[in-house]
DNA sequence: TGAAATGTTGGGGCG
DNA sequence: ACGCCCCAACATTTC
């Protein structure tokens, strides 16, 4: 019996998935698989918020396709032996799959297509998860851009047709004799319940992104205006379905064109959103492109630059939420328990780390890693090197974050942190950024104790200590 | 999608 | 009435 193959593996949807479609337009029965092979991704192997919820995207991927008369075939790794192995239990001569960006993903695939080609099947990738390919955007002088407004202005020439596949009308699918491992056995999970906030704020699968796409759309026009207040939920929240493939980039656009028919204006109010989509796309670009970058400075001026140790008590504090900064403390404390954080206090906490603690970026880049749900190691390695002061069109080094100011600013009621940090849930708004400088008798009467007495370090001091480590390394 | 230091301007208090 | 000074407000420069 002829069979095609889909192996699913960061494209968990039906619709605008070019890779299923392909496998339906062969006419041959289908066989959906997915391989859990999480050493193949080398260093950077998933973390826990993120097998968190692949777990429960895969199952909702196979609720889907037992809706329609199939199932998801989940089996171990390494990747081709079992796609080899269910080749010859069912006699496929195809296998479809959606193209990944991470380096040790394209060497894999490239070995497999090989392997599989030259054994005689059809082996496709297709694209998933960008408007454009990587290899076909490129300076005059046919190099990648390491800027983004002319990548972004030369990318969106190539957007011609956003009109997203249709999910297949009908799937026939092979025997169902065939053995699959339980999505339980692999044991995503965590041991110790740590997840209750995660539960509680997402729900994993295509269904969850298109119900969060729909929402979003109603917001869209005030993204612009409300993008950088993490007390308002102005954020379309997308990241980790899209970094899971439950929702494609090509959707959201065609959704907000959709919303946008009689309203000439609208567009432009959400192209601050649509241009956070070209960001994306940016940052996908430039892993393809410079893959050394998940470890190592884009910018090699700086792998002489003098970052300071890690305290192993102050880089703990930074994570746990306790380094006496509200904003970032209510940053890291909701990665902590939501998996997510705002975009605008990821900036925060990462220029914190990276110039008021000087610590290298990676090691923001891998408690990130670890803990956050739309852990994705092209935004991850981009978003670091950014703020790092590193990467691609990155933010000088010198652009050093105040977290009072950027508090006052962006939180001014001190809700967020308030919602994050109840120590502080009695200090008024007008001074909750900045309660150390209180007189004791003011401390002790809105309950400020501990680092909120005492921050881990001093601000100025920090400053200028980070602009001396980078006058030594000099000018271009 | 920076913050702080420095420079400039102009209104108003005051002798 | 006038010059002087202070300082808020805004602009520019620097890191």
């Amino acid at each position: 019996m002829s069979v095609a193959i889909v192996w699913f593996r960061r494209d968990l949807r039906l619709i605008d998935n070019a890779a299923l479609d392909a496998a339906v337009q062969t006419g041959l029965p289908i066989v959906a698989l997915y391989v859990h092979a999480p050493d193949e991704a080398g260093e950077w192997r998933p973390g826990a918020a993120s097998d968190w919820w692949l777990h429960h995207s895969l199952s909702a991927l196979d609720t889907q396709l037992r809706a329609r008369g199939g199932r998801l075939i989940v089996r171990r790794g390494p990747s081709l032996a079992a796609i080899t192995r269910l080749i010859g239990e069912t006699e496929a001569v195809a296998v479809f799959w959606s193209q990944l960006y991470e380096p040790a993903a394209i060497a894999r695939d490239h070995i497999i297509q090989q392997q599989l080609q030259a054994d005689g099947y059809i082996a496709e990738s297709h694209n998933a998860a960008l408007f454009v390919e990587p290899w076909r955007v490129s300076t005059q002088a046919g190099q990648p851009y390491r800027v983004f407004t002319p990548f972004w202005r030369n990318a969106v020439t190539q957007i011609a047709d956003v009109l997203p596949i249709a999910a297949p009308a009908s799937m026939r699918f092979a025997d169902a004799t065939l053995s699959s491992e339980s999505i339980d056995t692999l044991a995503l999970l965590p041991t110790i319940s740590w997840d209750a906030g995660l539960h509680a704020t997402w729900l994993p699968g295509e269904l969850g992104a298109l119900a969060r796409l729909r929402d979003f759309i109603d917001e869209a026009a005030r993204y612009g205006d409300a993008r950088n207040r993490p007390d308002v939920a102005g954020t379309s929240m997308l990241s980790p379905h899209l970094h899971f493939g439950e929702i494609s980039p090509r959707q959201i656009l065609a959704a907000l064109q959709l919303a946008a028919l009689g309203d000439p204006g609208w567009m432009d109010r959400v192209e601050p959103y649509v241009r956070e989509l070209g960001w994306r796309e940016f940052v996908h670009h430039l892993l393809f492109h410079f893959p050394h970058t998940t470890n190592a400075n884009l910018n090699r001026r700086f792998d002489d630059f003098p970052w300071a140790t890690p305290d192993t008590a102050l880089l703990d504090a930074w994570q746990c939420g306790r380094s006496g900064f509200p904003i970032v403390d209510a940053g890291m404390r909701q990665l902590w328990e939501t998996g997510w954080m705002h975009n605008r206090v990821r900036m925060i906490v990462a220029s914190f780390l990276t110039k008021n603690l000087r610590y290298h970026w990676i090691h923001g880049a891998r408690w990130f890693w670890d803990t956050l749900v739309d852990a994705d190691l092209a935004a991850n390695t981009a978003g670091w090197q950014w703020a790092g002061g590193t990467g691609a069109d990155a933010a000088p080094y010198f652009r050093i974050f105040n977290p009072v100011l950027q508090g006052e600013r962006f939180d001014p009621h001190g809700a967020y942190v308030k919602r994050y940090v109840p120590e502080l849930a009695g200090v008024p708004a007008a001074v909750i950024h900045k309660a150390w400088l209180l007189k004791p008798s003011d401390q002790a009467a809105f309950g400020i104790r501990g680092v909120y007495a005492r921050p881990l370090l001093d601000l100025a001091q920090s400053r200028a200590d980070a602009l001396a480590a980078y006058a030594s390394i000099g000018r271009d």
